[in-house]
DNA sequence: GGTAAGATCCGCT
DNA sequence: GCGGATCTTACCT
């Protein structure tokens, strides 16, 4: 479980700068998920930065609401959110003192803890998807709503540590998945040549079901 | 009070 | 490669 490797846990500093600037810095950093069921690690591997007023894309976009309202607290939460009826997907809140804002967490490697993961993501098939999206990555964690607004510096639930970052030059961006607007924006950050980064998709707006 | 779209994933073809 | 699942949120009247 508990990983040598992890190193120390990163300070509350670390997330107190604009979300587009702490993304690649968090890529190949530790992320520890302890609950009562058990620890889950895993490595990031790839993430997508978020802002607020001028980042449309962003859920902080249009201000605060009861839903978003973790993104305009202190740096150094995760916001956890519901989507698609169906998933829940994890971002570390960054500087809101300044820029309201925060990077989603899109995959991972896991490093330990793997037999529980799996025993989450029972649809898995192969170690690299365990956690390769950021629903997959929240399931295989085992985080859902009761951990929006969880402290990842203090802990005791979700811990980040320095783990071992890339080299610079592995590190790639690009345009975000998914995303209706400012998909131009290249806030995507991925670990070159890792197996575990997921496939990149465009936004494709989803037809009304013709009853 | 109604409705459209969503920072997605899975199974089937 | 494509479409269905499933429900919350936010915007419109």
């Amino acid at each position: 479980m508990a990983n040598d490797d992890a190193g120390t846990p990163l300070p509350r500093t670390f997330y107190d700068r604009p979300a587009p600037e702490v993304a690649p810095d968090l890529l190949g950093r530790t992320l520890r998920c302890t609950l009562p069921e058990g620890t889950v690690e895993l490595r990031i591997t790839e993430v997508e930065a978020y802002t607020g007023p001028d980042d449309p894309a962003s859920h902080a976009y249009r201000g605060r609401t009861a839903r978003n309202a973790v993104m305009f607290g202190p740096p150094g939460h995760a916001y956890v959110y519901f989507t698609y009826g169906m998933h829940f997907c994890v971002n570390m809140v960054c500087g809101p003192a300044l820029h309201p804002g925060g990077v989603l967490l899109r995959a991972g490697q896991v490093t330990g803890g793997a037999d529980l993961a799996g025993k989450r993501r029972s649809s898995s098939r192969r170690e690299h998807d365990l956690a390769q999206g950021p629903a997959r990555l929240a399931v295989a964690l085992g985080i859902d709503r009761a951990q929006d607004g969880e402290d990842v510096v203090a802990g005791p639930v979700l811990q980040l540590f320095t783990g071992t970052p890339p080299a610079p030059e592995l590190i790639r961006s690009g345009p975000r998945t998914g995303v209706a607007t400012g998909a131009d924006t290249p806030w995507r950050f991925w670990i070159d040549g890792d197996p575990t980064v997921s496939p990149y998709r465009a936004h494709v707006p989803r037809r009304r079901r013709t009853g």
